[in-house]
DNA sequence: TCCATTCTTGACCTGTAGGTCAAATACTGG
DNA sequence: CCAGTATTTGACCTACAGGTCAAGAATGGA
């Protein structure tokens, strides 16, 4: 009973996580969040309670979807190294402005880690997944033989963790997609 | 002629700068720098026109500091690949809140790359730079026999700045130690 | 010693961020 | 068709960000 919602709430979360992944947390307003999920700021108050739980639920959903999209693609079945290498090259030269806005999670770690608890514990968690997977690739790789022995599945899922951060990073700056397929080269041929 | 200036402008910059990297731009108030630099709003923009002006200047000073850290290291006589790890090493375990507030230029780069024009273009002039003095090093590696003749300079210079921004993101979000080391272990073992 | 000049300070101004609320609206059960 | 409940909207509120300015303070020169 009581008056419908005019607007579904997850369509709400996508829409406020491309506001925020461009943005940022900061520099986004309420009016403008308001504005792009198409309520007034009245609703998304009543519905979100605050500009930072809103975000919070944007970020976990950026989460979700990041790891799930790397897990899937680690999971295929074959040899593991043209995956990493795949997973890696999306970083290369993706739609332009999907990149030129950086990762949500790098962005956040690197805005609000550390003066905000709940931004950096979503935003390590989610560290933590990518790098779980990264390294269940890499045992799986080494269990092939297409990985030598000698290679640390801990050691190597760390770099390629701070790799992809890293990449992640430069796309932002404007760095040219040339130096990045080097970086990917560099970080494949040490596995 | 005229009053004399209360406060010495490089020192200002110097105390603007650490407070940009604690807090980063937008976050930080007038106010505040007003505070730290021990003046009065007024001088603050008499002096810097403003926060931006003032912020551009920090940033510039910051990437010299680094850059030349880095040269300076990498730089000194004897084996190439020591003085790589302890570069990267400086991003294990720093006294802790030095870590804590990650690299200025990188979380300017996820703060502000593409939103601010010149903020994008100081900080890519120094990744860009950085990059330079990896690979310096790693020729150098090349010529002493140190570094294998298959490891392509230019690669493994773009994968070390990837691992070294990755690292700096890694240092805020509170990571562990030990997580660090292993992203070093890997990184220089790929040489 | 008076002036021109340069700096310093803090009160003041304007715009906007983040959030609240009363009134209006749309539904369901009786 | 009315009561009760849940939602919507946009005007409204408070605090503060970023910046300006008039008045005063410290210098060197004539």
């Amino acid at each position: 009973m009581g008056r419908p919602k005019g607007f579904e709430t997850d369509v709400a979360v996508e829409r406020a996580m491309r506001v925020f992944w461009r943005k940022g947390y900061g520099p986004t307003t309420p009016q403008e969040l308001a504005g792009e999920l198409g309520i007034g700021k009245g609703s998304l108050y009543n519905t979100f309670t605050s500009k930072h739980r809103l975000f919070e639920l944007a970020l976990r959903r950026y989460g979700e979807m990041r790891v799930e999209a790397l897990a899937d693609l680690l999971n295929r079945p074959g040899p593991v190294k043209p995956l990493l290498r795949e997973a890696l090259e999306r970083l290369v030269s993706a739609p332009d402005d999907a990149l030129r806005h950086g990762c949500l999670a790098v962005n956040t770690a690197a805005e609000l880690a550390g003066a905000d608890e709940i931004a950096t514990e979503v935003v390590s968690d989610v560290f933590a997944r990518m790098e779980g997977a990264l390294r269940a690739a890499v045992e799986r790789g080494r269990r092939n033989g297409e990985i030598g022995p000698s290679c640390d599945p801990d050691e190597a899922a760390s770099m390629l963790l701070s790799v992809v951060i890293g990449m992640s990073v430069l796309a932002r700056t404007g760095q040219r997609p040339e130096q990045r397929q080097r970086t990917v080269n560099a970080a494949i041929a040490a596995l």
